[in-house]
RNA sequence: GCCGAAGUGGCGGAACUGGUAGACGCGCUGGACUCAAAAUCCAGUGGGGCAUCGCCCCGUGCGGGUUCGAUUCCCGCCUUCGGCACCA
C-alpha cells in the first residue's frame, strides 16, 4: 500500500489552495446578498526571528476555528501581517551588523515561507507590514487625529530610561524596575516626551468590559488591577503660616479624625518652599537629593525600614483643626494621588510603621461593630461592619455612612470633595530609536509645535548610516531630513526625531486588514463596521495588559472620532498557554527551543499541528514531549491506511445504521460542541482517535461495510480542520471533492437515540452491576431489571429497598 | 498582603449541568508477522487482596460537611503557578 508521505501531500494541497485562492475573501460590494461572516484573528508576529512553537500553536488554533467556521457556512476573514517596527527587530539587526529593514524583510520572508509550509488557511491578499510607508502613513494620520483632540501631548516628565536599550519605556514595559525586553535596571530621567492620554479613558476601559462577549477572567482582572481605580475623597489640608492648601487623596475619609501627621513625597513641588527658613531646611533638601538617586526598586522594597524627615511645618486637619506635623518621606509616591497624604497610623500599615519608627502618636477612630481593639496597634478596616469613634459628631456612625457624611461635611465647607484616583499612567509613546514610525510633528521657532499637514504624509523614515542607540534619537543625525520648512509660516523648522513605540503600530492593524490597499484613508468605515468586532482573537497571555489595553483605547478614541462604529475591537479573546521544554519556558536564550522546521522535516506539518493542540488544554501552559509527536504521526499513518483501504473497496450501497454509525454521529456531536462551545481542541482529537480505533476493530467485517465507510468519512471530515492536507487528500480518494468547502457534518439525533443502553446498577451508591436494557422502559421496570441481577441480589442481601433513584438512560441506585 | 487559576496513574491529560474515575496519547509488558530489524497489528497496563477468568477493598492534595451518590457543590487548611503591591 502507498505509504503516508506528508511532504508530498502537503506540497500538493498547498499548491492547490494557492492556485484556487481558496482562502481569499473579498469585501462585500454594494448590492451583495448578505452573508454570514466572521473575523478570526491571531496576534501578528514580530519578525525578529523565525516562528517558534508558540506561534505554531497560536496560528494552528486560529486555523482550526477558521476551517470549522467556513465549513459551517460562514465567510471567514483571516488575515496576517507583521509587527515589523520596534526594538526586537532593531536589536536583531544590531547584533548582525545589518540594516533593520533588511533583517526585517528577510525575517518576514522566512516567516511567510514557514506559514505556507504549515498550510494555514490565510487570506494572503491582505498581508501587511507595519514598517511599510503605506501602513505607517496611517499610523501617523491617526497620531495627528489624537494630537488634534489633545489626546497626544508633549511634556517633561520623569520617565523610565533603559540604559541598555538607550530609550525610554512605557510604564507597562517596566517589570519590577527592570526593562521588559533586556532586563536592565531602569533609571528615572526627566525628559520631554510624547504621551497618549489613556488616563482620560480609564473609566471607559473599565466600564466597557461589559461589552466584551468572552474574555478570560484573568485578563480582565489584570487590566482592572492595572487601571487600579479607587474611589475616595480629595481633602484639603492648610498650612496657615504660608497660606498654602495641600490636597490629599484618601480612600478612607472616615479615618480623618485619626490623622496624626502629614507626609509629602520628596518630589512634591512644595517641599523646598516648606523647608525654606526652618531649622530643618538643610536636612530636608539633603533627604530629597538622596531620595532622587535611590532607584525605584530600592524605594519600594518592603523590607527596607521607612525613612523620612520632619519639615517643622504644620498643616491643619480640616475636620477638627488639629495641627499635624508635616514630614517628607519616600514611602509617599508623587505619581499616585496628589503626592501628599494624611497619615492615620491606627488604620494603615505603612503609616503605622512610620509612626513607630519616628514615635508619632497613634489614634484609633474606627473599631469593629462588636468588640474593642488594643490601643497603640494598627487595625485596617476591611468590612462594612465597623463604626466610627472619637470623631466628634460622626462618632457612632457605621464606616460607610461615616465616609459619606464626612465628605459631605467637607464639601459644604469647600474643604473636600468625592474623588477617584487611578494607578494607570498616560502612555509614553516616544522612543529614541531608529526603527520605528516617525512622529509627524515639526518644531518652528515662530509657531511652536506644528503637525505635519495631512497631504505631506507619510513622513518617511530616512536612511541613516548610524542607527545605533546613543541616548538621543538616531534620526537627529539625518540633518537634511530634520531641517524643513514650517507649513504655517514658511520659516525654518525641525522635525521631531523620536519614533513611536511599536505598540502604537499594533494598536490598529486589525482594522487595516479590512481595507489594506486603501490609499486615501486608514480604512473605509463601512468595511471595518462590517467585519469588526473581531469574533475570535487569539494570542499569548503576555499581551494581557499592554497590547490589549492599548488596542481597546485606540478603538474607543476612533469611536469618539466617528471613524469606527464600535467601542470594543475584540468580542472574544482566547489566550493560549506558554510552551515549556525540559522544565523551562521555551526560549532562544535558554537554548531549549524545539524548532518547528525540524519537526516539519521529520514528521510533516500536520503531525506538528495535531500535536501542539493535543498536548493539553490550549489555555494552559504545557510541556513539549518529544515522544508525543510520534503518536500523532502514527495516528495520521493509521488514518491514511484506513482511508486508502476503504477507498479501494467497491462502493457499498447499504445505508449505515449500526453501532459504528451511531458512534460516528456521537463523535460529530462531541467534536462540534467541544470546539465551538467549549473552545477545547485536545478532546476532539482524542474523540476522532477513539472513533478510528473502533473502525479498526470492525473494518474487516463485511456485515459492517456501510458503517465502516460512513465512519471513516466522518473521521476524515472531523479531523480536517486540524490536518487539512491529509483531509483533502483522503476525501478526494474517497471519491469526493473539496473538503475545505464541504459542509460540516451534522449529528443525526435519530442515531444518537439508541434502542438499548447499558443500565448501571448501584446499591447504596456503589456500582454493583450493568445490564443492557431497551430504551424507553419505565422506572418500575428499570428497577425490576436491576433487581434481577444476581450480584445485585447478593448485595441487597434480602434487605428491603427503601428508595430507588432512577436516572433515565443511565442508572438505577437502590438504597437499602 | 490582595486578586485569579490549578492540584487526578510512571508521564501529558479526560470525565459537559453531581451519576460506570483514568477517554486519547506517551511509556511499559506480553504476543503475532519477520532470518532479523524497522514498520504494522492484537492483548494488557491506578494500588492492594481473594483467588482464580469472576469478585472484594482502597483510590482524584489534606480534614470535615451536604447528598442515595462528590474529581464535580459547601466550609476550613496545605501546595504550586500567574497578576498586582509602601497605590494612601
Amino acid at each position: 500500500m502507498e505509504r503516508y508521505e506528508p511532504k508530498t501531500i502537503e506540497a500538493k494541497w498547498q499548491r492547490e489552495w494557492e492556485r484556487e485562492q481558496a482562502f481569499v475573501v473579498p469585501n462585500p460590494e454594494p448590492g451583495d446578498a448578505p452573508r454570514e461572516h466572521t473575523y478570526v484573528l491571531e496576534m501578528l508576529p514580530y519578525p525578529s526571528g523565525e516562528l517558534h512553537m508558540g506561534h505554531v500553536l497560536n496560528y494552528t488554533l486560529g486555523d482550526v476555528v477558521a476551517h470549522l467556521r467556513r465549513r459551517r457556512g460562514f465567510t471567514v476573514l483571516r488575515p496576517i501581517g507583521y509587527d515589523a517596527f520596534g526594538l526586537p527587530a532593531e536589536n536583531a539587526a544590531i547584533k548582525e551588523g545589518a540594516h533593520p529593514r533588511d533583517v526585517t524583510n528577510r525575517n518576514i520572508a522566512a516567516i511567510r515561507e514557514q506559514m505556507k509550509r504549515m498550510g494555514w488557511s490565510i487570506d494572503w491578499s491582505r498581508e501587511l507590514s507595519t514598517a511599510e510607508p503605506d501602513y505607517y502613513h496611517w499610523t501617523q494620520w491617526l497620531f495627528l487625529k489624537f494630537f488634534a483632540e489633545n489626546l497626544a501631548y508633549r511634556k517633561e516628565a520623569p520617565v523610565n530610561w533603559c540604559p541598555n536599550d538607550q530609550t525610554v519605556l512605557a510604564n507597562e514595559q517596566v517589570i519590577d524596575g527592570h526593562c521588559e525586553r533586556c532586563g536592565a535596571e531602569v533609571e528615572v530621567r526627566n525628559l520631554e516626551q510624547w504621551f497618549f492620554r489613556i488616563t482620560a479613558y480609564a473609566d471607559r476601559l473599565l466600564d466597557d468590559m461589559e461589552l466584551l462577549e468572552s474574555w478570560p477572567e484573568r485578563v480582565l482582572t489584570m487590566q482592572r488591577n492595572w487601571i487600579g481605580r479607587s474611589e475616595g475623597a480629595e481633602v484639603v489640608f492648610r498650612i496657615e503660616e504660608l497660606d498654602v492648601d495641600i490636597p490629599v487623596f484618601t480612600t478612607r475619609p472616615d479615618t480623618l479624625f485619626g490623622a496624626t501627621f502629614f507626609v509629602l513625597a520628596p518630589e512634591h513641588p512644595l517641599v523646598p518652599r516648606l523647608a525654606e527658613g526652618t531649622p530643618h531646611e538643610r536636612e530636608v533638601l539633603e533627604y530629597v537629593r538622596h531620595a532622587a538617586v535611590r532607584s525605584s526598586a530600592q524605594r519600594v522594597d518592603p523590607d527596607e525600614e521607612k525613612t523620612g524627615v520632619c519639615t517643622g511645618r504644620f498643616v491643619t486637619n480640616p475636620v477638627n483643626d488639629h495641627r499635624l506635623p508635616v514630614w517628607v518621606s519616600d514611602y509617599v509616591l508623587m505619581e499616585y494621588g496628589t503626592g501628599a497624604i494624611m497619615a492615620v497610623p491606627a488604620h494603615d500599615e505603612r503609616d503605622y510603621a512610620f509612626a513607630k519608627r519616628f514615635e508619632l502618636p497613634i489614634k484609633t477612630v474606627v473599631v469593629p461593630a462588636e468588640g474593642e481593639i488594643e490601643p497603640d496597634t494598627v487595625f485596617v478596616p476591611h468590612s462594612e461592619n465597623e463604626k466610627l469613634v472619637d470623631s466628634a459628631q460622626f462618632s457612632g456612625l457605621p464606616s460607610p455612612e461615616g465616609k459619606k457624611a464626612i465628605v459631605e461635611w467637607l464639601e459644604s465647607r469647600a474643604k473636600g470633595r468625592p474623588a477617584v484616583s487611578y494607578r494607570l499612567r498616560d502612555w509614553l509613546l516616544s522612543r529614541q530609536r531608529y526603527w520605528g514610525c516617525p512622529i509627524p510633528i515639526l518644531y518652528c521657532d515662530g509657531c511652536g509645535l506644528v503637525p505635519v499637514p495631512e497631504e505631506d504624509l507619510p513622513v518617511v523614515l530616512p536612511e541613516v548610516d548610524e542607527y545605533l542607540p546613543k541616548g538621543r534619537s538616531p534620526l537627529a543625525a539625518a540633518e537634511d531630513w530634520v531641517k524643513t520648512t514650517c507649513p504655517k509660516c514658511g520659516g525654518e523648522a525641525r522635525r521631531e526625531t523620536d519614533t513611536m513605540d511599536t505598540f502604537v503600530d499594533s494598536s490598529w492593524y486589525y482594522l487595516r486588514y479590512c481595507d489594506p490597499q486603501n490609499d486615501h484613508a486608514p480604512f473605509d468605515r463601512p468595511m471595518v463596521d462590517y467585519w469588526l468586532p473581531v469574533n475570535q482573537y487569539i494570542g499569548g497571555i503576555e499581551h494581557a495588559i499592554l497590547h490589549l489595553l492599548y488596542a481597546r483605547f485606540f478603538t474607543k478614541v476612533m469611536y469618539d472620532l466617528g471613524i469606527v462604529g464600535f467601542r470594543e475591537p475584540f468580542a472574544r479573546l482566547f489566550n493560549q498557554g506558554m510552551l515549556y521544554y525540559r522544565g523551562a519556558k521555551m526560549s532562544k536564550s535558554k537554548g531549549n527551543v524545539v524548532s518547528p522546521d525540524e519537526m516539519i522535516e521529520r514528521y510533516g506539518a500536520e503531525a506538528v499541528r495535531l500535536y501542539v493542540l493535543f498536548l493539553g488544554p490550549a489555555e494552559q501552559d504545557k510541556e513539549w514531549q518529544d515522544a508525543g509527536i510520534e503518536g500523532m504521526f502514527r495516528f495520521l499513518g493509521r488514518l491514511w491506511r484506513l482511508g486508502l483501504e476503504v477507498a479501494e473497496r467497491v462502493d457499498v450501497s447499504e445505508e449505515p445504521g449500526g453501532e459504528l454509525a451511531r458512534k460516528a454521529h456521537q463523535t460529530i456531536a462531541k467534536v462540534t460542541d467541544d470546539i465551538e462551545r467549549r473552545f477545547q481542541f485536545n478532546t476532539p482529537i482524542a474523540a476522532v482517535m477513539e472513533l478510528v480505533n473502533e473502525i479498526y476493530g470492525a473494518k474487516d467485517d463485511p456485515e459492517q461495510a456501510a458503517d465502516v465507510r460512513f465512519a471513516t468519512e466522518t473521521a476524515v471530515s472531523l479531523i480536517h480542520p486540524y490536518v487539512p492536507h491529509i483531509g483533502e487528500e483522503l476525501w478526494q480518494r474517497l471519491g469526493h471533492e473539496h473538503l475545505s468547502a464541504a459542509p460540516w457534518p451534522e449529528a443525526d439525533p435519530a442515531f444518537l437515540d439508541r434502542e438499548t443502553f447499558v443500565l448501571v446498577v448501584q446499591v447504596n451508591g456503589r456500582v454493583r452491576g450493568r445490564v443492557e436494557v431497551p430504551a424507553g422502559l419505565g422506572e418500575e421496570e428499570l428497577i425490576a431489571r436491576a433487581k434481577e441481577l444476581p450480584r445485585v441480589a447478593d448485595h441487597l442481601d434480602g434487605k428491603e429497598v427503601r428508595k430507588a433513584i432512577v436516572v433515565p438512560g443511565r442508572l438505577v441506585n437502590l438504597v437499602v
